[in-house]
DNA sequence: TTGACAGGCAGGTATTTGCCTGCATAAATG
DNA sequence: CATTTATGCAGGCAAATACCTGCCTGTCAA
């Protein structure tokens, strides 16, 4: 499984944006605290978090027995560079290839 | 489901991000024509495009018994503002130009 | 040392997903 | 009208997914 396959699958699940989205509001948390507020069983988080990790949208540091997660914005600034930016120019190709379409059927 | 849920579940496929590359390149293909560089049978293509209309990143237009798939956008927008506009700050932005020169796109 | 706490590991299961085959409908084309 | 062409619809099936229960290991502190 390739990079973008593992980031896009990451971001898929709505549990795994909710991590993302406790992190972001208070990073460096450990398995328990952001269990917490989830209604789901601290198995399946780590399952989650696993995930996130993989994608690299995670990154953990062991101190004890504690396990800290910190967020990584990085893999999100290549989403960014290779879904959005392209199509912050105007999209008038596309209205020229929908245009000549078009056009061709009436001849 | 939500919108989000939708969007982030259309993006998770590689087959459906291929279509998005596909449209991208020619906008406003039947299709038929979609078909004909995946190496799935049309029914399969048929769900994904629906799956991709569903989440509005793609709109159609019927002409006669074809039917047209256009890009659309604004969903990759809601993306970013939602997810990627709060990291952007200039110094991840110097990282990533960095990675990219030090290791080259992958993508 | 012992008990409580943080986390890991190994299955088990119900649901979802992606892909398929087979048949049906509607529009162009002769 | 008959045929091809473009698409729609229904059901089946194997694999992936998300969730769970049960049990084990490692760390800290009284």
């Amino acid at each position: 499984m390739n990079k973008s396959d593992l980031l896009f699958k990451a971001l898929a699940d709505p549990s795994r944006r909710k991590l993302l989205d406790r992190l972001y509001a208070n990073d460096g948390q450990t398995l328990s605290e952001l269990c917490e507020h989830l209604d789901m069983t601290r198995q399946s988080v780590t399952q989650h978090l696993d995930l996130l990790e993989a994608s690299n949208l995670v990154t953990t540091l062991r101190r004890g027995r504690e396990k800290l997660h910190m967020l990584n914005p990085v893999p999100l600034q290549d989403v960014y560079e290779r879904w959005l930016a392209k199509f912050e120019k105007p999209r008038l190709k596309a209205l020229h290839d929908l245009k000549r379409r078009l056009e061709g059927a009436d001849t």
